[in-house]
DNA sequence: TAGATTGTTAATCGATTAACAATC
DNA sequence: TAGATTGTTAATCGATTAACAATC
């Protein structure tokens, strides 16, 4: 047995939220029971890395069966802390910022957007998906109702810190960052960037050299 | 000396892409030399990292001088492939397809998205930042001019699988996806995932057990 | 020459996975 | 009991980084 969460390698989080999400479809398609070997067939993640991911947290298998498709699904929903509803905040009510606040896949896994935030008196006011864009100003006493833990940041680069450092301020301590920014958070925060051009940039990399001929 | 690009480590690209966003940086505050130490503040990416990740391609660098900026950003704009450039075909014209068109980014590191593609027959026809929704079944008629070699898919789950066929026969081999499934691609085809609800996961998985009282 | 910094070697660190005793 | 599969050990693999001779 494991003493507590002890020493998780960095990847294991996201694996666990991929095992998360194909054990949702498993239940979907009423499967009980399920072998290590069925989960790196769904989703291409080596049996042995996904027995060792677990086996950080506890024993939830039984050697000569398998998992209980329904029970690991609680198991790693509670290990992931998604069991529950997680209140999300979002500043920047721009194009990005909508159409996650449209995205109906994250009410599937138990997040909600709570409330949202901009700074542009033009849109301070107006609605969005039911919630009306409050004056960034706000944040702060906005969030002592909410409780929201985690904030997502879909502003411009250039106000990117700033709004980290309000978020921050009004009691969170996990930031999505859209911005292509590197944040300065201090030690207790976490901060996961996503950035698109990045990543076709990585794309862009891996094109073959001549095929641009013809 | 290396024997052309043997070997570059999976994470090499992407540090790649984050030094070029520095080195832009330094160049509009017209810096023209920097060293390898610099690029760790900026960055935060460690000294002797960022020297072996250009050490896969070449050797770039002033012993006791170090880099020159210009030249060093041109370099590894090469290396990436987006000096020129880059056309990308853009599937599905929902809120984040919109989002994605109208984001000023891409343009700025190269990239140019030059078609739009939609199945839904409300949509076609409407235009978005000066491009014309067309047929998804006009994808490979479309690209044989466009050329383009990049694809991103902003689909909801269940079809984007068979865009990314639809792609992969206009001649495309590098696929961004926004949809949260795993596509099965021939060899030779590069993806990358962009998974909101699973980055929400992760951070949701590090925010501290007690902090939910009071 | 003295000081600075590169490119690369070699040591370290961390993550993946094959193999297998324990267990159902 | 025989067959299947777990949890974990130990081997392997790959990536990071400290250290330093070579170079400006």
């Amino acid at each position: 047995m494991q003493e507590s969460t002890r020493k998780v390698p960095k990847p294991t989080p996201e694996r666990l939220a991929t095992y998360l999400a194909a054990l949702n479809d498993l239940i979907e398609r009423e499967v009980h029971t399920i072998a290590s070997r069925d989960i790196e067939k769904l989703t291409g993640i080596n049996a042995a890395q996904f027995r060792k991911d677990l086996s950080y947290f506890g024993e939830f298998g039984r050697p000569g069966i398998g998992y209980d498709v329904q029970g690991l699904r609680d198991t790693i929903a509670r290990i992931l802390k998604v069991k529950e509803e997680q209140p999300v905040v979002l500043v920047g009510a721009g194009n990005l910022g909508t159409a996650l606040l449209r995205y109906p896949g994250l009410m599937l896994q138990n997040f909600r957007i709570v409330a949202v935030f901009d700074n542009n008196y033009n849109k301070i006011g107006r609605r969005i998906a039911d919630l009306e864009i409050q004056d960034i100003a706000n944040l702060a006493e906005a969030n002592k109702t909410h409780r929201a833990r985690i904030g997502i940041i879909t502003v411009p680069a250039p106000a990117a810190q700033d709004v980290a450092n309000r978020l921050i301020d009004s009691g969170i301590s996990a930031i999505l960052n859209f911005a292509p920014t590197s944040l300065k958070v201090p030690s207790g925060v976490v901060v996961r960037n996503v950035d698109f051009v990045k990543e076709l940039a990585v794309l862009a990399f891996h094109l073959s050299e001549e095929s641009a001929l013809s």
